[in-house]
DNA sequence: AATAGTAGTATACTTTTGTATACTGAATCC
DNA sequence: GGATTCAGTATACAAAAGTATACTACTATT
């Protein structure tokens, strides 16, 4: 859809228009750093409060965590659900746009998978083809 | 294909398998960064020297571009041939896994679309933009 | 009044990433 | 023998990202 590869063919620069230019950057914005697709794997799984994203992702410590959930709030990424009760529930969960990143996680994973494959079969130690 | 759904499916975590947390993580590491996928795209456009990169890479640093360079090597994603000529000409082209990097790379920008065309439609005054 | 549960914040630090600017080395050309 | 070209490296610094550890605010229960 978005055929990036139009830059491949021998064009020039402006092949790749601008906007693709921001929308790549913007996704790369959003799920950079050590933790963005951790904290969105766990919240893939359903709706969750601060205390189980504590515990399940490894060794977040509540400031990253805090941090992290801030910024995806912001980037439409997450919701952040307050109930007034006692002790206060905070529930996270993924808006529409934070669940069509399977997309991305999904082609970020086959990739790893058949990048995993060329290492094995193609770059023995010293011969290093294509 | 990976299907990294399964996890939303009302699992467990053990049906995201392990492999597959290893293959994100690879592409994230592959990818992370201020410059590695402008390079990427630089590369894209078909072989180039350093100096082509330098330039065309907009206020990158050699510093910055050789250790890039070197890092994307390291991980299978570009070759660097060299030539002994005079003066040494140096080429840099994507491998297999690199070309195939464009499958992520559209995925992401299909995101990155559809993600800003939610943030209008959806996102009332004080959600912030990316 | 002390305890416990939820959802964080505060402070200080280390590590990683990125910038700025100048320089090296090899070889040929003039 | 100095200038030029290519492909970087060296040094010093600044900024961003991440870690460690302790603490706060609210409130309901004991």
């Amino acid at each position: 859809m978005s055929d990036f590869k139009v830059i491949m063919e021998g064009g020039t620069v402006e092949q790749c228009p601008r906007r693709y230019v921001l929308a790549l950057t913007d996704t790369l914005n959003v799920i950079n750093g050590k933790w963005k697709l951790p904290i969105i794997a766990s919240l893939l799984r359903g709706v969750v409060r601060f205390k189980d994203l504590l515990e399940r992702t490894e060794k977040i410590t509540p400031r990253m965590l805090s941090k992290e959930l801030k910024e995806l709030e912001m980037n439409g990424i997450v919701e952040r659900k307050v109930f007034s009760q006692t002790p206060v529930l905070i529930e996270y969960r993924l808006t529409r746009s934070g669940r069509h990143l399977t997309s991305v996680i999904d082609s970020m994973i086959d990739w790893g998978v058949l990048h995993r494959s060329h290492v094995v079969t193609d770059e023995q130690p010293g011969s290093d083809k294509i």
